[in-house]
DNA sequence: ATTGACGATGTGTACGTTCACACGCGGTTT
DNA sequence: AAACCGCGTGTGAACGTACACATCGTCAAT
C-alpha cells in the first residue's frame, strides 16, 4: 500500500509516467484537436491512475481566465436571492463556470468596498451583483469594473448593466387589482429604507394610487419579516381606516394576515391583502395569498446568459426587465359596499 | 487623463513606482515586521494610486494556500441550507476566508463526483459538504480528501468529520409531544427517499412510537414542498383514522394544514400537526405551528470553527451534534378523549 | 580595530500551467 | 528532386507572487 504522496501530482509527473512531454498532457487537458487518439488515451489513463487534477491557480495565472463568476450578494437567506443564486450557479456550471460568492455583512460603504475588492482580486471573468442596497451602486461606479458585470436590481441609475424584474410594474398591478376590487383606502407595508426593490414597489404603489386619484398615505417601512408584518398589523388595525393592504413581500403579508386573525378580522372579508414575490408557500397560506410573482430563477439564468454573451464579445445589452405576474388567490375580495370604507374611516 | 491600462498593475509596477524592489512591496502586503514605516507608507500610497490588487491566483500558486473554503451543497433554495451557507460565509469572511460554492444538479453519482472534482482542483484549504444525499458520502469516502472537511449531515456512517443537528432526537421530541397529548394514531409525512435527514427523522419517529408501544404505520414519502403536504393531506384525510401528523418539515406541515382547512377540519381541534425546522414564517401560520427548531446558523458557524481549528493543527473533532428544540405553538392540542381516536379508527 | 548582530532591503528561484514557436516526419505538389 | 504542407509532438518562455538567501550599512560588544 502506497503512502499518501505529500505533493499532489502535477502535469510533469503525468507526462513522465505517460512517456510524453508535459505539453502533450496540456493538449489532452484542453482537448486540442491534433493529438493521436492512442496518446490521448494513454495520458487519460495516467491522469486517472494518479488522480491528477490540474491546478486551477496556475491555469488562472497564465491564462488570466479563471472560469469563475463572482457573486456579490446581500442577505442570501431570503427566498428571492437564494433562488436566483441557485439558478446562476446552475447556468454557470452548465457553461463550465463556477461561482465565487461573497455577501456583505452590512450596508455600509466600507464592507461593500472590501467585498468588491476581494472579488475583483480573484481575477474573475464576470460579476453579478445581487446586493439590493443603494450604496452598492456607488461603489460599483467608483471602481469602474473591468469585467462584464450585471446587477440584478434596477438601480434607477443608468448603469447599462442591469437586469431586473420590473418592480414598479408589479407594484402597480397589485395596487390596481385592489382598486379594481373597489378598495379606496389602501395601506402599503414597504421594505427597508435603502433597499432598491422596496423603493421601486413603493413608487409603483404611489403611482397607481395617483393615477386613480386616490388618497395616498405614507407607507410603513418594514424589514421584510413576518414578525414585522404581524406587529405592524396589530398596530394599524387599532384604527380600521383602511380595507386593503399591499405588502412589500409575502412574509410581511403572512404576518399581517396573522394579525388580522388575532384581531378577529376576516381576510378577505374585512381586509384584503396582497403580497409580493410568490414564495412557494404563499399558495398554502390561510387564505391562499394573492401576490405578484417574480421569476427569480429566470432572472438568474438570464444574468448568466447576458454575461456569457458579453464574454463572447457581444456588447452589453443595457437595461433589461422581466415583467412580473399577478397571481390572484383568496386573500383579496371586492369591498362589500364602497360605503364600508367610508364608515370605517374615522 | 490616463487611458485605462490594458494590463492590471502587478507587484513590480508598484515597486518601480515606489522606488523599491518588488520584495519590499511583498513585505508590505504581508505586513512583515522589518520594514521602515516611511517605506511602507510610500508603497501603500502607490498601491492606492494605481489601484493595485494582488493576484490571488499567483499567490495561491506559490503558497498553495487559497484562503478559500469550498462548499458543496444541494438545494440551496431551502431555508435550512441557505441559512447555514450564509452563516458559513460570514464566519469564513471573518477569518479571512472566502467561499467557493458548487451545488449538485441531481443526486446521481456522476454529478456529485464532478462537483467534488471541481472543488478539489481549486486547491482549497477546507471543504464543507451540505449535500444531504446519501451518495455524496460514498463519493467522499472514495476520494480520500486531503484537506480538512466537515459534513453538515450525520451520515449514519462514522466519517469522523460530521456536524449536525440531532435529527433523531428532534423527531423523537416531536413525536413524544404528540403522544403526551394523548395521540395514539400518528401519521408521518417524511422527506424524499435518499435524504439523510428524512431518514433520521423517520427513524426518530418510529423509535419513539416503538418506545410508547404504539402502532406504527408506514410513513408517506414526500418531497418537502407545501404542495405535496397539501395533496397528501387531501388524500389521507379521506380516511380519518389518525388524529395527529408529524411532518418532515414546516412546508409540508403548512400544506397539510391547508388540506385540513379545505376538508373542514380544525387544527388543532380535529388534527394536531407538528413540523420540523422552525422557519421564520412558522410562527405566523394559521394556526402558529408547533415545530422543532434547528439552529442552522449555529451549525454553519461551528462548521467553520471546526475547520479553522483543524487548519490550525488541531485534530478533527469527530462527530458532533447540536440538540434541536421543540417549539410548542398552537397547531397541537390534547386529544378530546382517548376514545375519540378509537372511534375514528376504522 | 575587528567581529558580530541586527535592521532594512535586494536577488534568485520555484510554484504549475499555457502560449508561441520550433521540430521531425510522411505525403503531396511544383 | 526540391519545396511545401499538415500532423503530432517537444522546447523555451511567461504569468505574478512568496520564500530562502544574499547584501549592505550601522551600531554595540569584544
Amino acid at each position: 500500500m502506497e503512502p499518501e504522496k505529500v505533493r499532489a501530482p502535477n502535469i510533469r509527473d503525468v507526462a513522465r509516467l505517460a512517456g510524453v512531454s508535459y505539453q502533450t498532457v496540456s493538449r489532452v487537458l484542453n482537448d486540442s484537436p491534433s493529438i493521436k487518439p492512442s496518446t490521448r488515451q494513454r495520458v487519460l489513463d495516467v491522469i486517472n491512475d494518479v488522480g491528477y487534477r490540474p491546478n486551477q491557480a496556475a491555469r488562472a495565472l497564465v491564462t488570466s481566465r479563471s472560469r469563475t463568476i463572482g457573486v456579490l450578494s446581500g442577505q442570501t437567506t431570503h427566498y428571492g436571492p437564494a433562488t436566483s443564486i441557485h439558478a446562476i450557479e446552475g447556468a454557470a456550471r452548465e457553461a463550465g463556470y463556477r461561482l465565487s460568492s461573497t455577501s456583505i455583512a452590512s450596508g455600509d460603504y466600507a464592507s461593500i468596498r472590501s467585498a468588491l475588492d476581494y472579488l475583483l482580486s480573484q481575477s474573475l471573468e464576470a460579476l453579478v451583483v445581487l446586493a439590493p442596497q443603494v450604496r452598492v451602486f456607488e461603489a460599483i461606479e467608483e471602481l469602474s469594473i473591468a469585467v462584464p458585470f450585471v446587477t440584478l436590481e434596477s438601480s434607477g441609475r443608468e448603469t447599462g448593466h442591469s437586469l431586473s424584474v420590473d418592480q414598479v410594474a408589479g407594484a402597480r398591478m397589485a395596487t390596481r387589482h385592489l382598486i379594481e376590487l373597489g378598495h379606496t383606502e389602501i395601506v402599503h407595508l414597504s421594505g427597508p429604507k435603502d433597499w432598491i426593490e422596496a423603493d421601486a414597489r413603493m413608487q409603483g404603489f404611489l403611482e397607481e394610487l395617483g393615477a386613480a386619484n386616490l388618497r395616498t398615505r405614507a407607507p410603513i417601512l418594514g424589514d421584510w419579516t413576518a414578525h414585522f408584518g404581524y406587529y405592524a398589523g396589530l398596530e394599524l388595525l387599532r384604527f380600521r381606516d383602511f380595507t386593503a393592504v399591499f405588502c412589500g413581500n409575502d412574509q410581511m403579508a403572512l404576518g399581517f394576515t396573522h394579525a388580522c386573525r388575532d384581531m378577529g378580522l376576516d381576510v378577505p372579508g374585512d381586509i384584503s391583502i396582497v403580497g409580493f414575490d410568490d414564495i412557494p408557500e404563499a399558495a398554502h397560506f390561510s387564505p391562499p395569498l394573492t401576490t405578484v410573482r417574480q421569476n427569480f430563477a429566470e432572472l438568474g439564468r438570464r444574468a448568466v446568459a447576458q454575461l456569457l454573451s458579453e464574454l463572447g464579445g457581444e456588447a452589453p445589452r443595457g437595461q433589461e426587465q422581466i415583467t412580473p405576474e399577478l397571481v390572484v388567490r383568496s386573500s383579496t375580495a371586492r369591498v362589500a359596499t364602497p360605503a364600508v370604507a367610508g364608515r370605517l374611516r374615522r
